[in-house]
DNA sequence: CGCAGCACCTTTTTT
DNA sequence: AGGTGCTGCG
C-alpha cells in the first residue's frame, strides 16, 4: 500500500501523531498546528495502512459543523464515503445509541428532543405548578441547576440537600421534570448524554456490543469534555479499545458550562500508557501574532506546557488602538477594513471579534453606513424562530401526542379560546392522573369535566390535530408541513401580524416548507419514519443562518464562535477592563484564566494582521462608563505592539484625562471651538444627530467630523455647519 | 380571553 | 438601549 498521500504532508511530530502504534494517546494541538489534519490523515492511516475497518472507528466531536468537515476530508483523502464509521457530535451519536435501544433505554420509540428553549418553557411550567416565589427560584437557575447535575451525571434521588432549603426545593424541582420528560418521552440534550450513559452501564450486552465494535475512538476537541461525556467515552472505550485524544489546555474555554481541562490530566490516568505528543509547529500565524499570544498565555499556572512556534515570517507589528468612544472604535476599525479591501482582498478574510453579542450592533451600524455587507454569526438560528418551533410543534403533536412541551406550546397558538382556567383544569387532570396532557385532555372530555365553551374549543383542537395526523404517513414531508402550517392556522395568525415582522415570520414558515422539501434522511437515521428523522435533525441542528451566507462578507462573532477558525486579519475589539476579562470572571482566579485563553484563541485566529482595540468610554446598557484597557494588553510584550492613538497628529489631551465627574453624558475636556468639544453630541439641519469625533484646526478654521446616527460621518467646517448641542 | 404597557435584566454557546 | 416576560385592564 502505498501511504505517501497519508504520511507526506504532514511534519514530523504530526506523522508521530498518525502512525503511532501505542494503544492510547493524547496530542495535544496548539493552535493553528494541523489538529484536524492528523485526525483525518490518523483515520485514514488505522483503515488504508492497519487495515482497520471502517465499520470499527467512532470519530466524537462537538459541533455539527466540526462534524461535517471531518467527515467531508476524510472522504477526499480516501477517495471514499466513511461508510460504516461514526463521525458524529456527542450528542448526535448519543441519539443514535438511544434510537437503536429505546426499550432498554426505557423510553417509547417516538421520543423527542427537547431544546434549551422547550426546556425552559417546561421548567417555567413546573416552577409555577409548584407554587414558588419566582424571585427566588427563577426558571433559568432551575435550568441551568438541572443541566449541571446531568452533566455531571447525577440524578435527582442522588442528590442530597444537606438540610439546605433552597437546594432542596431545587432537588425537587428536577425530580418532577424528570417524571414529566420520562411521561412525555422528552429528552433533553443532557439527558441524551446520560441516558445513553446509563444505558451502556445497565445494560451489559449493549455495553458489550458496542465496545468490540469500536475498537478505535477518535475525539476532537478532548478539553471541552464535561464529567458525563468523559465517563461516555471510558465506558466505551473499556480495556481494548484505543484512544486518540486531540486537545488544546489552553484553548479550554468552556468550563463555565460544564467542560474539565482536569479530564486531559484524568485520561493519563484512567488510560493505560497514554503516550502524549505536542503539535507546536503553527502553520497560521506570523512570528510577531504567535510570540505575542505565547507571552499572553505564559501568564496562566496550570498549562501542560507548550510554545508555538512557525517557520513563517515577523509580519507585522500588532496595532493596539485606543478609541475614544465606542463608535471611534467602530469607525477605525472599518477604515481599516476599507483599506484592506482597496488592497484587492476578500471581504471575509476579516473578522471583527469581540466578548458579548450586544457589542456588534455598534460595527453593525457603522458597516451598513459604510454600504460593506458583513455577516454576524450567533444569535436566533432557524429552526429556534418562534413561528418555526410553532409549525414543528404541531408536527411534533403528529409524531407524539404526549409531547406535553409541544402541546402547551401551540394549544391556544393562534388563540382558539383555550385559556388558562381550562389549561390549568388540563394540567391538574394530567397531574392526578400521571398522564400526558393529550391523554388527560381525552378523559376530561370523555366525563364532561368543562364548561360548555371550553369543551368546544377543547374538542376542536383535539379534533383538528387527528385530521392533521390523519393520512400523514403517506404524505410527503414538505406537504406534511404545508398542511400543517395552513390548517394549524399558524399561516394566518403571522399574516395580521403587521409590519416587516409578519412577512418575515411567514416568509421563514415558507421556507420550513422548502427545509422539508430538500430534506435528505441520512443513512444512519433509516430506522426513523421521515417525520421523526426530520424533527430530530431540527432539534439537533438548529439550523446554520439564513441565507447570504457564501456571500463576500465582513464576519463578525464573539470569541467563543470563533474557536477553529482563522482570518487574515482580525480585529479584537472592546478589550477592556469589565468587559474582556467581563466583570463577572475577574474575582476568581481559574475564570479569569479561562478569560484570558479566550483572549488566546482570539489573537490566534490571525493569520496576517492583528489589530487589538479598546475605547476609554463606552455607552453600556444605557450609560456611559469610564474604561480602562484590559490587562491582556499589558501582558503583551510592547516589542510585538504598534500603539495608535485616535486620528491625526493632533492628539488631544484626553489621554492624559482630566476626569470630570462621571454623571453628564460625555466629558472629554477638549474644546474645539466655541461650545465643541470631542465627543460632544449635535444635531445637523440636515444630518441629524450625531457625535463629534474627530477634528482639525482651531477656532474659526476647525473642522469637525461628525459621525451622524442616520447619514453616516462627515467633515463639516465648524463655522458653517451650525451644528446645535445636545 | 387578549392586548398593552411596565418592570426587569443583561457573558460566553452547543447540542 | 433593547428585548422579554408579567400584570393589570378592557
Amino acid at each position: 500500500m502505498d501511504v505517501s498521500h497519508i504520511l507526506d504532508p504532514l511534519n514530523d511530530a504530526q506523522r508521530e501523531a498518525v502512525s503511532a502504534q501505542d494503544q492510547n494517546l493524547l496530542i495535544i494541538a496548539g493552535a493553528g498546528s494541523g489538529k484536524t489534519r492528523v485526525l483525518t490523515h490518523r483515520i485514514a492511516w488505522m483503515v488504508q495502512v492497519e487495515g482497520t475497518s471502517p465499520y470499527g472507528i467512532l470519530a466524537v466531536t462537538f459541533t455539527n459543523k466540526a462534524a461535517a468537515e471531518m467527515r467531508g476530508r476524510i472522504e477526499h483523502l480516501m477517495g471514499a464515503p466513511a461508510g460504516g464509521m461514526w463521525v458524529g457530535t456527542f450528542h448526535g451519536i448519543a441519539h443514535r445509541l438511544l434510537r437503536a435501544h429505546w426499550q432498554e433505554a426505557n423510553l417509547p420509540k417516538t421520543f423527542q428532543i427537547l431544546d434549551s428553549d422547550d426546556q425552559y418553557r417546561v421548567i417555567k411550567r413546573i416552577l409555577k405548578s409548584l407554587d414558588l416565589d419566582e424571585s427566588q427560584y427563577a426558571p433559568r437557575e432551575a435550568q441551568w441547576f438541572i443541566n449541571a447535575k446531568k452533566d455531571e451525571g447525577l440524578r435527582a434521588d442522588k442528590l442530597h440537600d444537606n438540610g439546605d432549603h433552597h437546594l432542596h426545593e431545587l432537588i425537587r424541582i428536577y425530580k418532577i421534570y424528570e417524571e414529566q420528560c420520562q411521561r412525555g418521552g422528552m429528552v433533553d440534550f443532557a439527558e441524551l448524554l446520560l441516558r445513553t450513559h446509563e444505558l451502556l452501564n445497565n445494560v451489559p450486552s449493549v455495553l458489550e456490543q458496542y465496545r468490540r465494535r469500536f475498537s478505535k475512538i477518535l475525539v476532537d476537541e478532548f478539553q471541552d469534555t464535561n464529567t458525563i461525556q468523559y465517563s461516555l467515552l471510558k465506558l466505551l472505550a473499556g480495556n481494548e479499545s484505543s484512544m486518540f485524544a486531540v486537545g488544546d489546555d489552553d484553548q479550554s474555554i468552556y468550563g463555565w458550562r460544564g467542560a474539565k481541562i482536569e479530564n486531559i490530566h484524568q485520561y493519563n490516568r484512567d488510560f493505560a500508557n497514554v503516550r502524549t505528543v505536542r503539535l507546536e509547529q503553527n502553520y497560521r500565524s506570523t512570528k510577531t501574532i504567535l510570540g505575542a499570544s505565547n507571552a499572553l498565555i505564559s501568564n496562566n499556572s496550570d498549562r501542560l506546557g507548550k510554545e508555538l512556534w512557525t517557520d513563517g515570517s515577523e509580519g507585522d507589528l500588532i496595532t493596539v488602538y485606543t478609541a475614544f468612544n465606542e463608535r471611534d472604535e467602530a469607525n477605525f476599525v472599518i477604515q481599516q477594513i476599507t483599506k484592506w479591501m482597496d488592497e484587492g482582498n476578500p471581504r471575509n478574510e476579516s473578522a471583527i471579534l469581540y466578548r458579548s453579542n450586544a457589542q456588534s450592533r455598534v460595527f453593525e451600524e457603522a458597516l451598513i453606513r459604510q454600504r460593506i455587507p458583513y455577516r454576524v454569526y450567533g444569535g436566533l438560528r432557524f429552526f429556534e424562530r418562534m413561528e418555526i418551533k410553532d409549525a414543528l410543534a404541531y408536527m411534533r403533536l403528529i409524531a407524539n401526542r404526549d409531547d406535553d412541551a409541544s402541546f402547551e406550546r401551540v394549544v391556544n397558538t393562534p388563540t382558539r379560546g383555550i385559556g388558562q382556567r381550562t389549561l390549568e383544569i388540563l394540567r391538574a387532570t394530567a397531574n392526578e392522573n400521571k398522564k400526558s396532557l393529550w391523554q388527560a385532555a381525552v378523559i376530561i372530555m370523555e366525563n364532561k369535566l368543562l364548561p360548555a365553551r371550553a369543551a368546544t374549543a377543547l374538542h376542536a383542537f383535539l379534533v383538528l390535530i387527528n385530521d392533521m395526523s390523519k393520512g400523514s404517513d403517506n404524505l410527503p414531508l414538505h406537504e406534511l408541513a404545508e398542511q400543517t402550517i395552513e390548517s394549524s392556522g399558524l399561516k394566518e395568525h403571522f399574516k395580521k401580524e403587521k409590519g416587516e415582522k409578519g412577512s418575515a415570520r411567514i416568509e421563514n414558515l415558507d421556507e420550513l416548507i422548502t427545509a422539508a422539501r430538500s430534506f435528505i434522511q441520512s443513512e444512519e437515521e433509516a430506522d426513523l419514519d421521515p417525520l421523526s428523522a426530520f424533527l430530530s435533525h431540527a432539534s439537533l441542528e438548529a439550523g446554520e443562518q439564513q441565507g447570504s451566507e457564501w456571500e463576500d462578507c465582513v464576519q463578525l462573532m464573539t470569541l467563543h464562535s470563533a474557536k477553529g477558525l482563522e482570518f487574515d486579519t482580525v480585529f479584537l475589539c472592546g478589550v477592556e477592563e469589565g468587559l474582556f476579562p467581563h466583570q463577572r470572571s475577574v474575582d476568581e482566579p481559574g475564570r479569569l484564566e479561562e478569560e484570558r485563553r479566550l483572549c488566546y484563541v482570539g489573537m490566534t485566529r490571525a493569520k496576517k494582521h492583528l489589530f487589538i482595540s479598546h475605547a476609554e468610554m463606552r455607552r453600556l446598557h444605557g450609560s456611559d462608563n469610564y474604561c480602562t484597557p484590559s490587562r491582556f494588553i499589558s501582558e503583551i510584550p510592547k516589542e510585538y505592539v504598534n500603539e495608535v492613538r485616535p486620528m491625526t497628529s493632533m492628539t488631544p489631551s484626553y489621554n492624559h484625562k482630566t476626569k470630570a465627574k462621571p454623571s453628564s453624558a460625555i466629558k472629554i475636556e477638549v474644546e474645539i471651538t466655541d461650545g465643541l468639544k470631542l465627543g460632544q453630541r449635535v444635531t445637523h439641519a440636515k444630518f441629524g444627530e450625531g457625535v463629534i469625533v474627530n477634528y482639525e484646526g482651531h477656532g474659526s478654521h476647525a473642522r469637525v467630523q461628525v459621525n451622524f446616527n442616520h447619514a453616516g460621518s462627515k467633515w463639516l467646517v465648524a463655522a458653517y455647519a451650525n451644528l446645535a448641542t445636545v
